[in-house]
DNA sequence: TATTGTTATACTCTATAACTATA
DNA sequence: TATAGTTATAGAGTATAACAATA
């Protein structure tokens, strides 16, 4: 409890909520993300996208929608755009169903834009004292639906 | 650890990440309060100006949008929004200022808005080990700019 | 001149419904 | 008939710039 006590006494009555505190964290966290991939000019999901696809080249969107969380109407136009600035290929696998590659210069864009994500991740953990890292990683997974 | 290591052999590469999954937790946190709220015809951000407004009867706009990071711009149609529905009143304190203070429908509200969060942040927590508790909401104070 | 609040506008992310063409 | 993908649209949340009125 290192000198955070003040946050019980406050004009923001939620404040002590981890609720609360979680969407902050959250909030704060995606905000730098975001400034940092904009660097790539990529969105944060847009980068997710694209991390997914050199992890399973090849895979149906309907695959990439699902485990990302991504509504298929609005995958396509996204997809659309990284197809469009060739970092990505939509190869018809049959009539209905579409492949997903990444380009060469899409795969350079994934390669660094993961390394970025794995300094970020780095330096994210580092704020929060050591001792209470493993149980806030543990404590996060009870909290995914 | 209790069975959460097959986040580590996933086909979603981020997937181990502590950011990734506190946007997720985040996402479900917020998603299950919307729902919770929805039952009163309110979004979170207008739940969370009712309740300070109840904590601080009086104040001006702009300590409200500095404390729950709300930009003026988006506050001045929200504000009005839950004036037109009764809830709170905007009171001129002096030609530019105006104090921000609950109506009796307002307070009513706020007051089963309270009920509901404070039932929901403990079930939130309850799905954490109890072990893990503690570390986690720690961990969280140091997540937040 | 800086501050309080307003208006207008736009962009991202997400959500839903209707549609096509295929399996 | 169910599935993969598309299109159109709308809402919530957020962001910026320009503005009026006042301190």
């Amino acid at each position: 409890m290192a000198g955070k006590e003040n946050l019980l006494q406050t004009d923001v009555p939620f404040a002590p909520f981890s609720g609360y505190q979680l969407r902050l964290a959250s909030n704060t966290m995606m905000h730098e993300l975001g400034e940092i991939l904009r660097q790539h000019s990529l969105t944060v999901v847009e980068a997710t996208v694209l991390l997914f696809v050199a992890r399973n080249e090849g895979c149906l969107q309907r695959l990439l929608g699902g485990k990302l969380n991504i509504a298929s109407a609005n995958l396509t136009p996204m997809l659309s755009k990284l197809e469009k600035r060739q970092f990505i290929r939509r190869e018809p696998i049959d009539g209905r169903s579409k492949g997903l590659f990444l380009t060469e210069p899409g795969n350079e864009l994934a390669s660094n834009v993961w390394k970025d994500m794995v300094v970020f991740e780095k330096a994210l953990l580092e704020r929060i004292p050591a001792s209470l890292r493993g149980a806030f990683m543990e404590a996060l997974t009870y909290l995914s639906k």
